[in-house]
DNA sequence: GCATATGCGTCAATAATGCTGACCCATAAG
DNA sequence: CTTATGGGTCAGCATTATTGACGCATATGC
């Protein structure tokens, strides 16, 4: 469709190595770039993110909740004080959305709100002990599925796991996981 | 929470290897496998898979489209020919809801039913010029996202991240992705 | 100190995607 | 001829997301 046939070819064999015109790229070939390729990668998120997701959602539902909450309390564990304002940026959804959400984890006791110290109008959310200890119920389960993907795979494939998948991050979430990956607990950045 | 001093330190610092006990793998050290690192496979998983899909359903909202089109399209051009079936158990949905987008998809000309040959109940699933088209367009903005992070992170890593998202993928996911890759095109394979 | 901006909560209405349970039709297979 | 299977469809419901509009408390600029 729309194809050469000589790109027809090339799609056919994994072996041939076929050096992409005028691309003074280091390494190899680019042979993992051809349309094939491509969508094989398409079809290992949509399998991939779906079985990972998966085994917390079996235990979610058993808990009468959702995808949704547990995001929340994934986030909210893992950068204790972030504010709301913060925290809707990193799930991009409406305030509405995760009103909806956060509302009734609040209400059973899952997340606590402290007005911020410097700014008083700010909702600096947090886990309780409940909440905590929820989240790590649910995170056992995908522990297990990633730490047998991590382990069959290799270190360097882990590496090179994390490299793509930043790849396909827009500038914005490359900017959001930065911050979940410093300041490892002490809360209240600004940026 | 829950995890001994040592733990905590080990939680920190990157360069320190710290053999995990009575583990005979092959390779350098476990390091990739501590907590830390398995939380941030899940904030790489969620905004890598966010960003990616991202990209198309901006366009996909355009032609009044939703994902589970997108799916539909994806998987059928993947494999014309395709059983009703057998769509369903890729997509892990039911009868109700796959016919909720494929009814649409076929009355407005993007996807064609023919009986099947051997077995006349079957709707072999294909997609007309029009629907090939349309997967062909929201391709081509994913294939960008998805170039760009290979090109970036490079064949090793490519490799990597294809090993990681297949060992996240229950059994049943492995065999539905070999069945994909296999028989690039002639549709009708019987389990 | 007052006007305005910001952080957060909330009401109402709507859409997309998924589910279960129950039936139906056409065709295959014993 | 009976039963099983592939597929379609109806009714009802849940979850997660949307937009638009408003209200309240607190910051901030002049």
């Amino acid at each position: 469709m729309g194809m050469t046939a000589d790109a027809e070819t090339a799609t056919r064999r994994h072996t041939i190595p076929e050096p992409q015109g005028a691309a003074p790229v280091a390494g190899r070939n680019l042979l993992f770039l051809r349309e094939e390729e491509l969508r094989l990668a398409q079809d290992l998120l949509f399998f991939g993110y779906r079985d990972f997701t998966g085994v917390a959602d079996q235990l979610l539902v058993e808990l009468n909740m959702g995808r949704a909450h547990h995001r929340v309390l994934h986030f909210v564990g893992r950068r204790p004080g972030i504010t709301v304002g913060d925290l809707l940026a990193i799930l991009s959804i409406t305030k509405q959305s995760l009103g909806r959400v956060l509302q009734p984890l609040v209400e059973e006791g899952y997340v606590v709100q402290t007005p911020g110290a410097s700014d008083r109008r700010q909702r600096l959310l947090a886990l309780t002990e409940k909440g905590a200890a929820l989240e790590r119920r649910v995170f056992e389960r995908q522990r297990e599925t990633i730490m047998r993907a991590y382990r069959e795979a290799g270190p360097t494939a882990v590496e090179g796991f994390r490299r793509v998948m930043r790849g396909l991050m827009g500038t914005e979430a490359r900017d959001l996981l930065k911050l979940l990956e410093d300041e490892p607990q002490e809360g209240g950045r600004r940026r």
